[in-house]
RNA sequence: GCAGCUGUCGCCAAGUGGUUAAGGCUCCGGGUUGUGGUUCCGGCAUUCGUGGGUUCAAGUCCCAUCAGCUGCCCCA
């Protein structure tokens, strides 16, 4: 029989691995408590449309990214590529509009993009989102980038710089682009053939063009911050204003810019210096994207929102030598697999933050202690024929080697929270 | 979608065409009569990602395929 293996691009999280995992998430679902954000489950799968639609239909993403398929009905279902698209037709289908504005959600789940996978990049990957609809800002983008930030401060993770733009709006946009065609069709026989392609397709992505010779052409390119109308303008300025009063450390960087259709004025990214993710180094990223849920067939809804890649931030996470808060661990020593089941049963519901374990395999003394001491448990129970004969329970304390028997559940529960 | 590198036990690995595929860690069984991870014995790849081919002979060479890594593209 040959052996299956993960579909490529997939990987399973086991072991001390998805230890990592649960401290991320639980770490997000804490911040977003405390800035008042619910969680939002939407479906793997959506219509195709809904993402044609909102991602934009001539994005890399939509053209040949997308996991998309024909269900028993015939119709043309899609597995998501990202999460906002999902949370905007949820919030349009639910009238979520009725609610009090702006309305705050997170998410947290599995994407799927067909791509050529690299370090911190996969087919199935994972990501931690969230979004704001019905508020026009500046205050709630510059919570949305305080809240990604304090997100990624409370794993612990240092070295990130925030890189933020604007785009301005649609009109500062249309006008910049034409002007930057104008711009790039003078060098339009000397640029790298992928350029070639962006000034037709997507003209502002050439000036993030990596090939150096590209770059000296484009060190007189207009720059899309003379092109913003007053709007575009005082919006801007207000959350570089906000960004400094909040002491918050940013980078403008007049070259980001983004791949997804919907986004319009602030845009902005974490990004890490730390080697370890290769080419990979945006670790959370997001913006404003005010014309998204009307494309989707909603009323005109502001909104922001980012999302950050859960799988870059474990490889950020691994490296930083994490200590993860490991909790009390206790294990019975016993020599009759039914009692310690019981006694193990018992100290489960009167210490809920303790893990009890015991040997299944009943091996003899020396190799269940053998067994509690490899797993670094800091208590162990001996419940042997002498110790339940006699009506005690003997507790050890492994740190201290201190002994102690008991002769009454009670209280050697109350000794063990005491010293937990 | 294009290009380069890699693929031997759960992990790290030796092996460079020639008998039964080193070694270490982990794991499992057992001994040292119930208290510190010790020590001692023993076990753990009919098989080298998979499928073909070359050869008297292939983990070692060739081809294909799958997967991983890296660069491009794009993106979280």
């Amino acid at each position: 029989m040959n052996k299956i293996q993960a579909p490529r691009g997939t990987h399973d999280v086991i072991l001390e691995e998805s230890d990592i995992w649960q401290y991320l998430e639980q770490a997000g679902r804490e911040v977003f408590k405390s800035a008042g954000f619910k969680e939002i489950r939407t479906p793997i799968f959506e219509a195709t449309e809904l993402f044609s639609r909102a991602v934009g239909e001539d994005s890399d993403i939509v053209n040949k990214e997308m996991y998309t398929f024909t269900d028993r009905g015939d119709r043309s279902m899609t597995l998501r590529p990202e999460g906002t698209a999902g949370v905007a037709r949820s919030y349009i289908e639910h009238n979520l509009d009725r609610n009090q504005k702006p309305i705050k959600l997170w998410y947290q789940g599995p994407m799927f993009r067909y791509e050529r996978p690299q370090t911190g990049r996969y087919r199935q990957f994972h990501q931690i989102g969230a979004e704001a609809l019905g508020s026009d800002g500046p205050y709630i983008d510059l919570e949305m980038i305080n809240l990604g930030i304090k997100f990624l401060n409370s794993i612990g993770l240092a070295n990130l710089t925030l890189c933020i733009n604007s785009i301005g709006n649609k009109n500062s946009r249309a006008n910049y682009t034409s002007a930057l065609k104008d711009f790039l069709g003078k060098y339009s026989d000397q640029v790298c053939e992928d350029c070639k392609r962006r000034m037709t397709q997507n003209p502002l992505r050439c000036l993030d063009c990596k090939i150096p010779a590209d770059q000296e052409l484009y060190k007189n390119a207009p720059l899309i911050q003379d092109f913003f109308d007053e709007e575009s303008k005082s919006i801007w300025q207000e959350i570089l204003t906000g960004l400094k009063t909040l002491n918050i450390n940013f980078e403008v960087d007049p070259k980001l810019v983004r791949g997804l259709d919907y986004y319009n004025h602030c845009v902005f990214e974490m990004k890490t210096s730390s080697n370890k993710l290769a080419n990979q180094s945006t670790v959370l990223a997001g913006g404003r994207y005010d014309n998204l849920v009307s494309y989707l067939g909603g009323a005109p809804t502001p909104a922001c929102g980012w999302a950050c890649g859960q799988e870059r931030i474990i490889e950020l996470l691994k490296e930083n030598h994490l200590q993860l808060v490991k909790n009390s661990k206790l294990f019975i020593i016993s020599d009759d697999g039914i009692p310690a089941l019981r006694l193990a049963n018992q100290l489960r519901d009167l210490i809920p933050e303790l893990t009890v374990e015991l040997d299944y395999e009943l091996s003899k003394f020396k190799k269940q202690l053998e067994k509690a001491l490899k797993r670094n448990c800091d208590w162990i129970i001996f419940f042997m024929a002498d110790e339940r004969n006699s009506g005690t329970i003997k507790l050890k304390n492994t740190k201290t080697t201190q002994e102690q028997d008991f002769g009454d559940l009670i209280e050697l529960s109350d000794f063990i929270k005491k010293h937990l």
